[in-house]
DNA sequence: GATCTCATATTGTGATCAATAAATGATCTT
DNA sequence: AAGATCATTTATTGATCACAATATGAGATC
């Protein structure tokens, strides 16, 4: 029985599940963290350790860890048996969450305008060009994958490693509900706040750009809170569809 | 095989060490998370995970589970070989560490005076008694829980659990440092400003309850940075004392 | 036909094992 | 005598195992 994971090893090169040792938890890490902001799972989906272990062709103990840090970070909450679910938001939460992201990411976005430079600026304006025809074409994964891109690189040249991962904690708590928000076709979609913020950037006025974020955030959550509102945000298919995530 | 097992059942009881069936590492995250805002580990102290399991008389496996949890949380950092250490923070992410601080408790601060009841007040007063108590005494072990106490029940009352997971983070990332750096003479205590806080929640006025709180960490970060621009926050005695915590 | 109950299967938890990589110490060389 | 290299030891990692609890499903009874 080992004897064929040697023969996978020296297959070697081919057998790619087996690369990167000792960084495999690294790598579902990074797998699932995307898949949260993303919408590769959906709120009150149960993550079950040995499929998704299965899943990934690996054992379940690297899974077991990536999961328990999820649960650390809020991103993943635990039922009464152990098992581990995507929460499953109330508008309150929702709103709390928006709030605090008004403050984070106002400061990361006024910390970041200062420090601002050219080759930033136009790396975020051809992000947001991408945006742009993501969201012409209805493509709501590479919408999410974009805006997420656009906030995350402007929030990085804050070059602050504090606010960063509270940052992340909180996109990965709100990621899963905004995907399937986004498939509700009555949800507004522009990128007008990320022109305002770019313009902000380029004047060197800090103010202005965490203005123009914060007015991102907050019109995201009216959007949100509103389909919420209308029907709930207990979900259209809530349950069943495990999407594959195969991006 | 599975007799003997129905006998331990039936011992049962007297089965101690099998005790609390399911939760081992709900115990020991408890400790640690304690130990952590508490100063029982200190700044670029390495966490051997079987030295930990055998302090806790468990397998290195729910010991893992944690610390996986804490370095998710930005508690505990990874060295390249694996292990995990207490972070040593420098003057300029403690900097960053406490202005997010004052936006983050500062908020939780001002919910909570909104909703603040005379039990609450009441409570709030006992423990800033008792930490008066532990200033005169010196006992910097009670300061710091004490102190703790205090901040954490008023942001309690704010009842979002969106904050209160974002700053019991940002309080196990400066606990270690704080213990230390509150070995230094020259550090100045007082909790005048907790008095002013009291003083804020009786008016109800939540203004001057965040503005309290943000004084108090503003006053805090001083004091750290002072000592840690004097003799550098690369501490004295770091690495030895496995001070063992008995509280 | 609906509900309660019991048996089965699935899931998480904690422990142990094999293997890899790092750290430490000792020995050898310069 | 000091530094470098190599071997030993120890550390985490990923896999597998055994157990316990929960959820699921079928069957029987009301």
């Amino acid at each position: 029985m080992r004897i064929d994971k040697t023969e996978d090893a020296s297959n070697g090169g081919t057998e790619t599940a087996k690369k990167e040792r000792g960084h495999v938890h690294g790598h579902v890490l990074r797998y699932m963290r995307r898949g949260l902001m993303v919408g590769a799972f959906l709120p009150g989906q149960v993550m079950s350790l040995r499929k998704l272990a299965a899943g990934f062709g690996t054992s379940p103990m690297p899974v077991r860890e990536v999961l328990s840090r999820l649960v650390a970070a809020n991103a993943l909450e635990e039922t009464k048996g152990g098992s581990v679910r995507v929460p499953r938001l109330s508008p309150e939460k929702l709103s709390d969450l928006f709030a605090v992201r008004e403050m984070l990411e106002g400061m990361a976005a006024e910390l970041a305008a200062k420090r601002a430079s050219p080759a930033l600026i136009s790396e975020l304006a051809a992000i947001n060009k991408q945006l742009l025809v993501a969201i012409e074409k209805r493509d709501i994964l590479n919408c999410l994958s974009f805006n997420q891109k656009f906030h995350f690189t402007l929030y990085e040249a804050a070059a602050s490693d504090v606010l960063m991962p509270l940052i992340e904690s909180l996109w990965l708590q709100f990621g899963p509900t905004m995907y399937m928000s986004l498939l509700i076709p009555s949800m507004p979609w522009n990128a007008s706040d990320h022109e305002d913020i770019l313009a902000a950037l380029k004047d060197g006025n800090a103010a202005a750009a965490k203005k123009g974020i914060v007015h991102d955030i907050r019109t995201t959550c009216k959007a949100l809170l509103s389909v919420a509102g209308s029907q709930g945000i207990e979900l259209p298919f809530a349950q069943g569809a495990d999407l594959q995530f195969d991006y």
